[in-house]
DNA sequence: AATATCCGCAACCGCTCCGAC
DNA sequence: CGTCGGAGCGGTTGCGGATAT
């Protein structure tokens, strides 16, 4: 037995909202305020679902909101953010004062994520593209009998699928979901990610409520010590290994973490970022760290970027004959 | 100038969460 | 403790404008 419909959806008008609905919605939001949405249509006088009221007022409305472009600085703490919690937007909204999840999400499928896989870092592990598919290639090599994950394949972008491989294998859709359909409420998931080194299996929990694949990979970063990010020993004990854990307590109360990632040198544009791969590949390590974990005050300097493309650097030296000239980019 | 294609954004859909009862 | 229903969330769709041919 499914839930009844909130309203009779063929009887409520859909679509573009005009000028006259919005002001039937700022008035009686003036009037009444927010709260009870399944009211609003009747009392305002729209011939509207209640939901889509809401909707319309809190990704639209809300006087709080920006409409303008989102800047290098919302951009950045974006990136950071989805490579630490993955497609919670909701959160990352939270994050950015007067934007929306809804904005968010749009902005990063729009703009941030072909922006990252242009710069060649794969927009939903947040690696290099070079060593998501190196990683595709020792996954391939099965069995693998230490990885408890089901569907190894889950790891890898869809996009990446299709824009790097041959289409002799697809990510099954909604691997994502079949990741959490596995999952029982409050269980702890191990997995052991598979890297190049494949020599510091390194396990991690899954908090129950995480549906998104790319945090699943991101959350093993967090605690791995052959993360590319820029992790303070404070962020790897604020990452619990636990069950039952809130990101958004802890996005609130751990702002050592995300934000020292790169608190001082924000990433402007693209352009900078190339200039700092140029830089970086030109073996100017000042200030960068070693890939065996973080190497002290140093970090502070190193972007977030600046560690994956290091780390890719340092991947292409060690194991020439794994990438392909193919893979370049 | 006309048409096709691409792109961004607003809105919708279906699901889960969570509080009230 | 189970059910109900509102609210919230993430994924997806579709429209309309911009750009390319």
């Amino acid at each position: 037995m499914g839930r009844p419909p909130c309203c009779d959806k063929s009887n409520v008008k859909r679509g573009l909202w005009t000028p006259e609905e919005d002001a039937k919605i700022l008035a009686y939001v003036a009037n009444h305020g927010t709260g009870n949405w399944t009211l609003v249509p009747k009392k305002a006088g729209l011939n509207r679902c209640g939901k889509s009221c809401r909707l319309r007022w809190t990704n639209y409305l809300r006087p709080d909101l920006k409409h303008d472009s989102f800047t290098p600085q919302e951009e950045e703490l974006i990136i950071n953010l989805h490579g630490a919690i993955g497609s919670r937007w909701s959160l990352i909204a939270r994050r950015l004062p007067g934007r929306t999840d809804n904005d968010v999400k749009n902005y990063w499928n729009t703009k941030l994520r072909k922006k990252l896989m242009k710069m060649g870092i794969d927009p939903v592990t947040h690696k290099p593209v070079s060593q998501v598919l190196s990683d595709l290639g020792s996954i391939s090599g099965f069995p693998n009998t230490t990885t408890t994950t089901t569907n190894p394949m889950a790891y890898v972008n869809k996009d990446l699928m299709m824009s790097n491989m041959a289409p002799t294998k697809t990510e099954p859709s909604g691997s994502n979901k079949s990741l959490v359909e596995n999952t029982q409420e409050g269980q702890v998931h191990s997995y052991q990610v598979l890297t190049t080194e494949n020599v510091q299996p390194h396990v991690f929990s899954e908090a129950a409520s995480s549906t998104s694949s790319s945090s699943s990979s991101n959350l093993s970063h967090l605690g791995s010590p052959q993360s590319y990010s820029c992790q303070t020993p404070q962020a790897q004990t604020l990452v619990p290994h636990c069950s039952s854990f809130d990101w958004s307590e802890f996005l609130h109360t751990s702002d050592s973490f995300v934000w020292s990632l790169n608190p001082s040198s924000l990433v402007q544009t693209e352009a900078d970022l190339f200039s700092i791969n140029a830089k970086t590949s030109g073996h100017d390590k000042q200030g960068v760290a070693s890939v065996d974990g973080c190497s002290g005050a140093s970090m502070e300097y190193h972007s977030f970027v600046d560690g994956i493309l290091d780390r890719d650097n340092e991947l292409r030296a060690a194991f020439p004959e794994l990438l392909d000239a193919s893979f370049d980019y």
